[in-house]
DNA sequence: TTGACATCGTTCATGGCCTGAATGATACAG
DNA sequence: CTGTATCATTCAGGCCATGAACGATGTCAA
């Protein structure tokens, strides 16, 4: 035996591919991808105003694309541009109220996602799962 | 708060992206990505010749990615392409000894992963999400 | 002040991964 | 034998993300 398949790290990588799939087709309505919702999470989680290459780093991506995410999420009102007075180079990303309001939907979305695919799972299960994930992120330097 | 970033379904998701990045990078050595991995483990446990046709569904994408995945394979010599004589359009994939000793390798980079990412974890609590990832994975209807 | 150098956001060209349509070979039903 | 379906393969194209430029701004030292 001794599976890839029976591996945590492939069940992760795995569930992980179909869960982000899931979540997007959720949200497509919203004219939102994934790395959207990221983004603006980050940003409503953020207590001082974020510029352009903090995000990057937290998001782990390269900065040409948080323009690109920001320049959608702009266009959709959601996101608002922002030059810094103390440092004119600096765009500060703020979320703006219908960018909270769809934050708030992407966010029901994926409660109902998590609905669905621990319908088989027992309240304790589910807890310690949510638990359990939580941590491991935390140790592999994810934004909480 | 309510937060996206606080579901399963979003820790599943970007936890997931990590593992996939992190295991991409153990198994470079080989040569190999994921994906390659993920053909050769469902080659593994089909107990019956596998045409490319029922891989490409087992795996969840389209056909012609099989062929350049075997095509991959096959130039590393992990994997063998024999004509189905009772069909002869269907090309049987079959793990080669080489192919077989590959897998192996992955299944340690990836149990090294595990490792890594649940140090911090009481064993129960490892069982326990091992378990429970099982149970999610057969859920969503993939293959263990 | 001025000049050298770093940093920020942006644009652009590029690469990787994956898909869907077209093709040729083979199977099979009538 | 003929028409249709199924298989593997090829190929062109799309999407996502990156890294290298570039212009604008900031900083620091002389």
């Amino acid at each position: 035996m001794n599976d890839v398949k029976q591996t945590i790290a492939f069940r992760l990588g795995t569930l992980g591919a179909v869960m982000q799939e899931r979540f997007a087709s959720k949200i497509e309505a919203y004219d939102l991808k994934p790395k959207h919702v990221g983004l603006m999470a980050a940003l409503k989680s953020g207590t001082v105003a974020a510029s352009q290459q903090d995000l990057a780093a937290r998001l782990g991506v390269a900065p040409s694309l948080v323009v690109a995410l920001a320049d959608h999420l702009e266009r959709l009102g959601a996101v608002e541009r922002v030059r810094d007075p103390g440092d004119r180079r600096r765009q500060t990303l703020t979320l703006t109220e219908h960018g909270a309001a769809l934050l708030t939907r992407c966010a029901a979305a994926a409660g109902e996602l998590d609905d669905e695919i621990t319908a088989s799972l027992a309240a304790s299960e589910r807890a310690a799962l949510h638990d359990t994930l939580g941590r491991l992120a935390a140790g592999v330097g994810l934004p909480s």
